[in-house]
DNA sequence: ACAAACTGGTTTGCGATACAAACCAGTTTG
DNA sequence: CAAACTGGTTTGTATCGCAAACCAGTTTGT
């Protein structure tokens, strides 16, 4: 049904764009995840990681942690309820799409 | 496995964008479908719907014939194989981000 | 001891793009 | 015959993703 179609229009496109969709999905899988094994894993310069990060946080999505390991800097990423279930609503929008389009 | 979640960078943003998703999803159902009915269903913009028409037609993903119904003016769209498979592409790569993150 | 290079990031500049509003050619209505 | 409607396209603007430049602090080399 076209009402179903219709509803990617409002689709949450804090979790769309596909970078942070990739932030966003490993979060949701490893819970925790400092910045150099984010970087590592979705193959984003540091820079775009950052500015990804600071949009995840100021959605409420991530909860950005500054700690030290040792000396050397050491942030700690991890996704907060609200953002859990912003991915799961969006995992849910995008399954249905799959879905009915067969 | 983040190799996979990784593929999400090189996803086609052309078909990724809401709005053109909606058009592609649509066409991809009904296989021909004019304008207005696009805009009804979509319920976007003339616009909007005409310049993401635009660029699915410069893709070669969807076809567009201009003729008439009677005197009025009528655009006729429909996917092409190239545009067909380009959203197969889309919804498998989706289907997995959807099941991968179970 | 001090400079050069590296770490772990953030900020800045720019080109691309989504969106709505303005526009337009032609047609129908009053 | 003017006003309003159809079926669109073009234009202007604000946003956003990206990479390059930058920066504070640490380690390495001499």
């Amino acid at each position: 049904m076209s009402h179903d179609i219709r509803s990617l229009v409002e689709i949450d496109r804090l979790i769309h764009e596909p970078a942070r969709l990739m932030i966003v999905a490993i979060l949701y899988a490893v819970e925790s995840a400092d910045f150099l094994y984010l970087k590592r894993e979705t193959e984003l310069t540091k820079g775009n990681l950052s500015s990804h990060l600071s949009k995840l946080e100021e959605a409420g999505y991530v909860e950005i942690e500054k700690t030290y390991k040792g000396k050397v800097p050491l942030t700690i990423c991890n996704l907060t309820e609200k953002g859990r279930q912003a991915f799961a609503n969006y995992r849910k929008q995008m399954k249905f799409m799959v879905d009915s389009t067969t």
